[in-house]
DNA sequence: GCCAGCACCGTAAACGTTTACAGCGAAAGT
DNA sequence: ACTTTCGCTGTAAACGTTTACGGTGCTGGC
């Protein structure tokens, strides 16, 4: 761990100055017999070129970061897994920041911006408060959003579509001829909370089926909370034909509680999940779940963030990518998944495919 | 995005040196006057200090890398979950490398270490060469390796115990009465490709089992791959009465191809995976697998390389992270299932409740 | 009244680059 | 032969910090 030679190391054994050093280093023109000493003396030394005081100077460290919720959701996961090689085959490298949803945590990375460590961050907020759009506004590197903000907010965004996405489920549920369709939902004050609430009120309406605040409950986005959720909506309507559950983690929790109760899924209790995260497909059984393409959203974020690094001035840009409902055996049953399965080779098993690499 | 206010911004404001602005900005003994007009032209300009420009001076990054083979595989992700938690705590950042188990980006990784970009390195790498080896004893910053390297290599180092591993799920499996236990496995060039091919010779030979090469299929880490291979072994020796496979992801390739087959799992073929990711607990039916512990290794990992920060010259340590067998339906059936979780309320069920967060 | 001691502060150098600018020698134009 | 041009190179400043060192003005002791 001996201290690294420097340019100036370099032009002390090559006989020239540093920024002779510094411009064959760089590819800038120079004479034939001065690139051959110092490409010579660099490589004798094992020269490796400080990206920090290059960053100093240069105002750019290639750094990008992006702030998720929770690093142990699997939809952030989806994203990471999608924005690393866009950002890597551009040239940046990828910092993680995980808030735990916690508002002043947020808070701070927007504010650490200005540490100038990274060029540019990608954020994905449960909850945006206004203390989150003043940041986001005097931020001194450009930022994207993924999840939505208010009208009129000048800031580059990636959306998904839940409107749509939970009436895909709601149709799909109907057209089993489900009636009494619950809902098993995270905070409110969250923003998909929010959405998600309203895209089902009104995806019953569509339907003309009544909306019951019996068979509607609030719990939290994780497994333990989606189940205890989903006990106590069983407990108050024993009648439910169907869940629609706000993510898949939820529903993973209530396919334990209806396992546990020795309820059927589907027969007795359809679920739908949403995310359609890696678990879905291998869950037990399988669920049916709306995707609202995170993998899709990881990428565009971090295509939205190249170019705006390039093109400082442009409008902000908004992409919303569109839901699809992906059909397992939590509705359809086991025969559906094996015919799935046979037809298309696809979408429902190959998710979990792209995984390379071993275990160590 | 305007131009930002630096230590000199504040020093005229506040009518003091530079030195000055600094000294109350690290805390440093002063005047209760000066410290109050530095920190409010501070507040009223909005500083935030330059962190490149302070990395550069003390030499200090507060940034960590991880490299693991493949950012899709739940085992890496089940690190970076604990590694990320340790590592915020201690004031460090992290750095994410997907290098896709490719050497030449791996030897990329560790010789650009010299860019002092990050101040250490923590790498799971999947094959370990000569060339790995070298670049980690001339390393310029402090490495951290995740699985096996050879004897003698002076360098921090946490191990999975595959020997042990195996040899608790060949046991399990004896124990059910399974005498023709089959083996697909990922590539035998890898560091845990060789251990668990010799571990599983060795299993069988504690129990008095043959060997027998009709029943060993490779193929590769990953669910198509797993799919591929456990279909051969089937194909050439319909007899087997379980599986064991190499990874998580083998096992579900198993799965699908059984259940393809209309063979019972437990009842036909048993299948034990390894690794207890999240998908085991998921899958369907849940999957009997050897947790080499992965969480375990990352925290290990983690807290190994900030130990190394603080204290460059102590000997390298070697940390062992002892597996552990989760029985779940895939050997044991649907009852044994629902027994454990009704006992111990635990660990077959909870792993995926960590998972905190929702979904955007 | 003088000097030592002290608390505080400013000047300047340093970290390792990039780059504007000027200098220099040689070839080319008048 | 004298300038102009050109290609190449070196000097030095700059990026924004931290910090060694010396200076200043004050207090207190003789």
């Amino acid at each position: 761990m001996a201290e690294g030679p420097t340019i100036n190391t370099i032009a002390e054994r090559a006989g020239v100055s540093i920024a002779s050093v510094s411009r064959v280093l760089n590819g800038l023109p120079t004479r034939q017999e001065t690139v051959r000493k110092v490409l010579a003396a660099a490589e004798e030394l094992g020269y490796v070129r400080n990206a920090v005081a290059r960053s100093l100077k240069s105002r750019r460290t290639h750094q990008v970061a992006f702030a998720m919720a929770d690093i142990g959701n699997p939809v952030y996961l989806a994203m990471v897994r999608q924005i690393q090689p866009v950002l890597k085959a551009a040239g940046y490298r990828l910092v993680l920041h995980s808030t735990d949803a916690i508002v002043a945590d947020e808070i701070d990375v927007l504010h650490s911006l200005g540490e100038r460590y990274v060029d540019g961050l990608i954020m994905s907020p449960l909850r945006v408060t206004n203390e989150h759009l003043k940041m986001i506004a005097t931020a001194r590197a450009p930022v994207v959003i993924i999840g939505s903000v208010p009208e009129g907010t000048r800031v580059d965004n990636v959306r998904a579509d839940s409107r749509t996405g939970v009436r895909l489920a709601i149709d799909h549920l109907y057209e089993l001829g489900r009636r009494r369709i619950g809902f098993v939902n995270g905070p409110l004050d969250t923003v998909p909370g929010a959405a998600r609430a309203a895209a089902y009120g009104e995806a019953l309406k569509e339907r003309g089926l009544p909306y019951d605040e019996e068979i509607v409950e609030v719990g939290d986005f994780y497994r333990a909370e989606g189940a205890r959720a989903a006990r106590a909506l069983l407990d108050r309507a024993p009648g439910v034909d169907a869940l629609m559950c706000a993510n898949d983690l939820i529903a993973l929790g209530a396919l334990d509680v209806l396992r546990a109760a020795g309820l059927r899924v589907p027969e007795d209790v359809a679920v739908v999940g949403m995310d359609d995260t890696d678990l879905a497909a291998a869950s037990w059984p399988s669920l049916t779940s709306v995707s609202l393409g995170s993998a899709e959203r990881g990428k565009a974020a971090a295509e939205l963030l190249l170019d705006r690094l390039n093109d400082m001035d442009s409008q902000p840009r908004v992409v919303t990518v569109a839901p699809r409902l992906v059909i397992r055996a939590s509705t359809a049953g086991e025969a559906a998944v094996l015919g799935v399965r046979g037809e298309t080779s696809g979408e429902t098993v190959n998710i979990p495919l792209q995984s390379k690499g071993g275990t160590p």
